[in-house]
DNA sequence: GAGGGTATAGGACGAACGTCCAAATTCAGG
DNA sequence: CCTGAATTTGGACGTTCGTCCTATACCCTC
């Protein structure tokens, strides 16, 4: 177990408590709670709060474009690519029912609170909005595929505000699949059949 | 124009203000504000923030079951009631873009707080999905009712969401149309069929 | 072991918060 | 008009917030 920076943990900590509280309603002395530090000792990393909600923003790109890249080396095709993005919402269940999507309850709060961070906050789903896109691009969907990205991060959102709503597990599974057979659908209209990966899985009826 | 009780005037601005900046980071003043009146007459009506919480949400129930009965009373199927719930992502996204939907930012923010009211928050989400239960019901769906009913909710969550952080009019446009084609293909699905009114329209490619 | 940059501690600061209260005002009925 | 209830006012209260500062501890290098 590597040391870790006092800077690197108050970020971890801040990320961990932005995600679970929300950015407004947790403190400086939340987090120096978490951390085991004294209040002031931030000042000396960061000036203000936006500062560290800029790092946290910061580390959670990064996190996820690590994901990616684990993705893109694990994996064969585009269509397996898009359904590892899907399967996260069976991967991260339980927090994602205790305290929703990450990337989508800090972007609707930064948006309430009018915050600078807002754009930043969308890089976030842009960073998945383009890599989706190129997925699909490699599927043959040229014109649409930027279309049809935003309509898998839409579901994926909103799966992930139900399922912070109504703890249900069946609904998360039923709607993962229904996103599985919706990808099936666009597979079989891509041009180039054949080398797309259609998943070897017992299809069943819509949602 | 009838004359408010002062009661009534603080949900009002309660109301919006919850919506527009959060409830959390909504103060007692910026509500005063809003009502010109002073910060201590709260207290006469309210004897806590979560009382007016809780009467802001009575007061969206109230809105939101008004608004499904006047539905009942101006459509003609199912089917119709149905497209009356999509089409509220055009004719709020206005609204949607800048502070996304009512009830999906409330209920993400109430359970950040971990607040007692997440409850009451559910229980908007449940009047509309009861509500489309019913619908896809009397369509021929029995069983699989429910599950529509959350899929159409989930939908329209994911689309506020992301309209919210990209603000773009096409993306709700296209899946709004989507959401139409959705609909007809269980229309079609279901078992008496001829007489569940589906639309007059030209038809397009998902998504 | 002295010196100097790095890191941490602990508290001061004013502002804003939810809450609460006592006094002032408004208003209706006798 | 008088009176008592209903309503409103403005401010006090204790707390917490983000911010900022200074004093102290730490640790490497000479």
């Amino acid at each position: 177990m590597s040391e870790k920076t006092t800077r690197e943990q108050i970020v971890e900590a801040a990320d961990a408590l932005f995600y679970r509280q929300g950015y407004d309603h947790t403190s400086f002395a939340d987090i120096a709670e978490a951390v085991q530090i004294s209040r002031g000792n931030f000042y000396y990393y960061f000036k203000t709060k936006d500062e560290i909600l800029d790092a946290v923003i910061e580390q959670r790109l990064a996190d996820r474009r690590a994901m990616l890249a684990r993705w893109e080396a694990e994996t064969e095709s585009p269509a397996e690519r898009i359904r590892c993005y899907i399967k996260i919402l069976i991967t991260n269940q339980a927090d994602i029912k205790r305290y929703g999507c990450p990337l989508g309850t800090l972007s609707s709060e930064l948006a309430k609170l009018n915050h600078e961070a807002q754009g930043e906050a969308k890089a976030l789903f842009t960073l998945f909005r383009t890599w989706l896109r190129r997925q699909f691009e490699e599927l043959g969907h040229g014109a649409e595929a930027d279309a049809l990205a935003l309509h898998v991060l839409a579901a994926s959102q909103g799966v992930a505000t139900l399922a912070n709503a109504y703890q249900d597990d069946a609904f998360v599974r039923r709607e993962v699949e229904g996103l599985f057979d919706w990808l099936d659908a666009r597979l079989a209209e891509a041009k180039n059949t054949g080398k797309n990966g259609a998943r070897p899985r017992k299809r069943q009826a819509a949602p």
